[in-house]
DNA sequence: GCAGATTCTGGGAACGTTTCCGGAAACGTC
DNA sequence: GACGTTTCCGGAAACGTTCCCAGAATCTGC
């Protein structure tokens, strides 16, 4: 350990050549573990830069490399467990390679998305991951449409002319395994609260659900996007209950709506399932630990980090923009049963 | 919006001055907002900006200012909601002075504690904010030991040695109000299940217990220090039921610790709180739609991160290092009722 | 119309690396 | 011992900014 006793400032290339009595560029090529260095040269410096505690400039050399070693993550919400998990993958999976990651929470606004998105190509990261509030948003497209770093969209369609790789969750298979499970217990009527339509699960849900309906006439699907929010998940649930030909099942699209709908069932004194059913999306220990336990379409949100992940490094080493789809899975729970 | 037709490479600031016949200096300084520069000069840089979609390099300007406008947050696990709110609340502080975040899991494994510290050194953060995963890794306190860069750790206590600012949670005030209210109905022998040892939040909490029961000689405390995981609450809830004079309440000392609690409590068919009560630390979506609704011992961690990005954006100013506390509290739930 | 102050501008040295290039030294071959 | 290779090393030009400094232009007061 180098114990930093007289030297102010921490040593540069410069001090550990001439603490090692060689030139600038041979510490440079020791370090960087050039092939035309001799072993007495290596050890020199070596020692030298031991002594000094010597460690390389990051900025400096990206700045002379061009590549920085850094991936920006843009998300709505970090808070959100189903994004802090897919961070988390991400993470873990581009720590393993060497690169770290930028992140920024744009708090579901699409403008701040295409703030991020600037801010980081500015800090000239290597590529992107993007988790954006709005695939709509004009700003947010043009703020795209120039670039030329790697773009890893998280369950996200965005045109064409971006392009992008993606991981996209297949919402659909599971969707349709819990439309079909709640119709075969007998439910003719099925509400569904999800978030912003402009939004790629929102919609794979809804046709999925809509899909489902067409093959069995006797069943109608009611629909209520809004926002990924608790707020909303109560009162679409309060929307749809006090509506004419209330649903007897309820798909809550979100871990945030499945909060407030609960909260809108426990205020009106319903229980579930011999009220109502309940499907929810994505799990959280909540869905577990409810009673009953929730029937869920889960999907495994660290592996979509990971694979989000490897897509972006494969691009880095030049890969073509891929699609990578990952399952999704529908998981019963007591919290469905027949209607009453 | 500025299309890319014929530029292949970035416009630098060599590129506008060029194009405003005018030299580099007055460019930068026109964009620095410097006060020695004319109307005149002003307008043809920034058209030559505005024509060329002139962006500063950031690491460019990162070098030369020897500022980053960067910090990193070292965190054991950013899917655990407590702290990705808490990365939430600073992020959206750091943001709106300018600054970005770096993120790095290190999984509980104190040594990638250490490293990630290295690597963020490196990288010419501004600052540090550390949820470590453990106090006592010297690998730790060593990579901490050397560093001018400030640090600002997260309910954390380090040797007096590291000079860093803290935002510290008032655990104890909680946590007595909760033993409190637990003797107040009835309870002789309460059982706290808690994280490692050698964190503050599992130290301050066991204090607190005791200090109480201190007061109160004829009720009895056994604390199982553990890890933060639903493991460890599963099996030590296992523990304490199956012992000799096991407790009539329960103090579960985390998010995940609650889970695995629940999850041990629901296999043993027992119910909250009329076979045994139960206190939470930490609120999360589970404790309030738990039935019933669970006893937490709550903090604000959203304002946890805010106050630590204060903390370091005020010393990045020059401020001193300064320790914030911020309060706990109990808010009593049906899962607590007097012993069977 | 001139001295001195003020406002503005350009040149160029830094920041800390990497990497190209040319040359010196060492080596083997005839 | 001359010569071509190979191995190793140092010099110096980049990368894209900021900012000090000196000098030019303009202004002010007389």
């Amino acid at each position: 350990m180098t114990v930093g006793l007289g030297r102010s400032q921490r040593a540069g290339i410069r001090q550990v050549a001439d603490r090692a009595g060689v030139s600038v560029s041979s510490v440079s090529r020791v370090l960087t573990s050039h092939p035309d260095v001799s072993a007495r040269m290596r050890k020199r410096v070596l020692e030298a830069v031991e002594q000094l505690g010597y460690e390389p400039d990051w900025l400096a050399q990206s700045m002379r490399r061009g590549a920085t070693l850094t991936v920006g993550f843009v998300v709505g919400d970090i808070s959100n467990p189903l994004f802090a998990q897919i961070a988390l993958g991400a993470e873990v999976s581009l720590q393993r390679e060497g690169y770290s990651m930028l992140l920024a929470n744009s708090q579901n606004q699409p403008v701040l998305d295409a703030r991020h998105i600037r801010l980081f190509q500015q800090r000239r990261v290597d590529g992107l991951l993007l988790s954006l509030a709005s695939e709509n948003h004009t700003e947010t497209l043009e703020a795209l449409a120039g670039l030329e770093t790697p773009i890893v969209l998280i369950d996200r369609d965005l045109p064409p002319a971006v392009a992008a790789s993606a991981v996209l969750s297949d919402h659909q298979s599971g969707m349709r395994a819990a439309a079909a499970s709640l119709i075969e217990l007998g439910h003719r009527r099925i509400g569904m609260i999800t978030g912003s339509i402009d939004l790629r699960p929102s919609r794979e849900r809804e046709a999925a659900l809509r899909a489902v309906c067409a093959e069995h006439p006797e069943v109608g699907a009611v629909v209520r996007p809004g926002s990924f929010t608790a707020a909303h998940g109560a009162a679409a649930t309060a929307e749809l209950l006090d509506g004419a030909d209330p649903p007897t099942a309820l798909v809550a699209g979100g871990n945030q709506i499945l909060i407030g709908v609960l909260r809108e069932l426990r205020a009106r004194g319903l229980s579930v399932p011999s009220d109502i059913s309940l499907v929810s999306c994505d799990e959280v220990p909540l869905s577990e630990l409810y009673d009953p336990p929730i029937a869920t379409i889960v999907r495994d949100p660290f592996r979509i980090g990971q694979r989000a992940a490897e897509l972006l490094l494969g691009r880095l080493r030049g890969d073509q923009p891929h699609h990578a789809v990952l399952p999704s899975m529908f998981a019963p729970g007591r919290s469905c049963g027949p209607p009453r």
